[in-house]
DNA sequence: TCTGGGGTCCTATGCCTT
DNA sequence: TCTGAAGGCATAGGACCC
């Protein structure tokens, strides 16, 4: 059996436990930049704030209602969650821990276990010990899982936030009343093209012809549609393999059309993915460009535009990177488009330790001694004290980050002070 | 004025090699 | 030496997740 954690409106519990005066009250948390609600607590949900609401449109809302509103604290966030998943791994051997907010958990040899009241004890135990609310569904699969776990958060009062699907009938219940949009790996695209043939619950989906979801959604619907007819294909991922991609990217504050200045950018993105690369002992041997013009204003003329530029050896240097990602920019920009949007994806990764040399050109070997050095002295004396010529020396930009709360576990001034 | 950021996997396509 | 089939690989785009 498979257990899925997911704690109950996790950024917002996580303001909560720090600021109790938030209980029974609506709070929102802000997406990076300030820019859309990405996690709301129920009475914020209850005024009909949608998940990725546009903060500006929002805010009489939030004024009327008294709405708290924080931006996101992913210091405080990250800790928060290793300490849940900390305290789940001592219930089971094996825990995939899935997102910031979620975990699966594999019940074997269990069967003489009372699974409800097992995850009920892991519940209050999390409770207690982080003040995180939490919600566990249990179901032969994760993909039922999954749908357990809505069940246990949509009826608190009946269920306790802990729902078991262990019969044919529950199972084929739960998915009458899942609607198909719901369902997890069902994705707008493929809910609207659903419904359009009246697929409009998880049951409806599962009577669907094998080969008929096969052709249209690929081995990945198909295994979907196994796992919510009850039979496992999907096991747990216990070892977090490889990260194969870094990404930096940021929308700007305003819009951009000077050249120089998107380069100052792309440049800064490129060298935040090389040290990035460099904190978890990685190479790269290419980097994607791109950049894109507001997708809101519909008036101007659009353009979005990425190249993939690689790297004939394998690098974790600003200046290398840099280089490439520049030229990159070259390349792509185009005159007269007023760009939002941009940023640097680096591929390609490799161990920094034992990478492939190239036969004909390779780094210049002292790159690395001094990033080395560069490292050693923004540990010590803080990030962004040593740039590149390409870089705006002043830094006139940064995230929008107006309603930061403390990181009141991971930040030594920061800590809660009691009196 | 103001609409996030960071990932993954799958498939189609075209080119190259066997 | 030529040819077609088949497989490997890179790339771009689409879809999904949190």
């Amino acid at each position: 059996m498979f257990a899925l954690i997911d704690c109950n409106n996790f950024y917002v519990s996580c303001e909560r436990v720090f600021n109790p005066k938030l209980n029974n009250r609506p709070v929102v948390v802000l997406s990076n930049n300030d820019g859309c609600a990405i996690s709301r607590s129920n009475e914020a949900k209850a005024l009909g704030i949608p998940m990725g609401a546009p903060a500006f449109k929002y805010e009489k809302i939030f004024t009327k209602h008294n709405v708290e509103v924080f931006s996101s604290n992913f210091t405080l966030y990250g800790d928060m969650s290793s300490r849940v998943m900390s305290i789940l791994s001592k219930y089971t051997p094996n825990i995939e821990i899935y997102s910031i907010d979620e975990a699966f958990l594999k019940f074997e040899g269990f069967e003489n276990y009372d699974l409800e009241s097992y995850c009920q004890s892991i519940k209050n135990m999390v409770f207690k010990w982080t003040g995180i609310p939490i919600s566990i569904g249990i179901a032969p699969t994760k993909a039922l899982a999954k749908v357990s776990n809505r069940i246990a958060k949509k009826f608190p009062e009946k269920t306790k936030g802990v729902y078991l699907i262990n019969s044919d009938e529950k199972r084929i219940k739960a998915l009458k009343w899942l609607k198909i949009e719901d369902v997890w790996g069902i994705g707008f695209r493929h809910a609207e093209r659903l419904k359009n043939i009246k697929i409009n619950t998880a049951h409806n989906f599962i009577n669907l012809e094998d080969n008929w979801v096969r052709r249209n959604m690929s081995v990945v619907g198909l295994r979907l549609k196994k796992e919510l007819e009850g039979k496992s294909v999907l096991d747990l991922e216990e070892i977090r393999s490889p990260k194969k991609a870094i990404a930096t990217t940021r929308s700007f504050e305003g819009t951009i059309n000077d050249f120089e200045e998107i380069k100052e950018r792309i440049s800064t993105f490129a060298i935040c993915c090389a040290e990035k690369l460099r904190s978890q002992n990685s190479n790269c041997n290419s980097i994607y460009v791109f950049v894109r013009s507001n997708k809101f204003q519909k008036n101007k003329i659009q353009y979005r535009n990425g190249i993939m530029m690689t790297i004939p050896f394998s690098t974790n240097s600003n200046i290398i990177i840099s280089k490439y990602a520049v030229e990159g920019l070259k390349r792509i920009f185009r005159k007269g488009i007023d760009y939002k949007k941009a940023g640097t994806i680096v591929m390609g990764l490799d161990s920094s330790e034992n990478h492939q040399l190239n036969l004909f050109e390779n780094e210049n070997p002292r790159h690395k001694y001094l990033m080395k050095t560069i490292d050693f002295i923004q540990k010590k004396e803080g990030q962004s004290k040593i740039k590149l010529a390409s870089q705006d020396l002043r830094k006139r930009w940064k995230m929008k980050q107006e309603k930061l709360s403390h990181s009141y576990t991971c930040k030594i001034n920061e800590i809660i002070n009691v009196k």
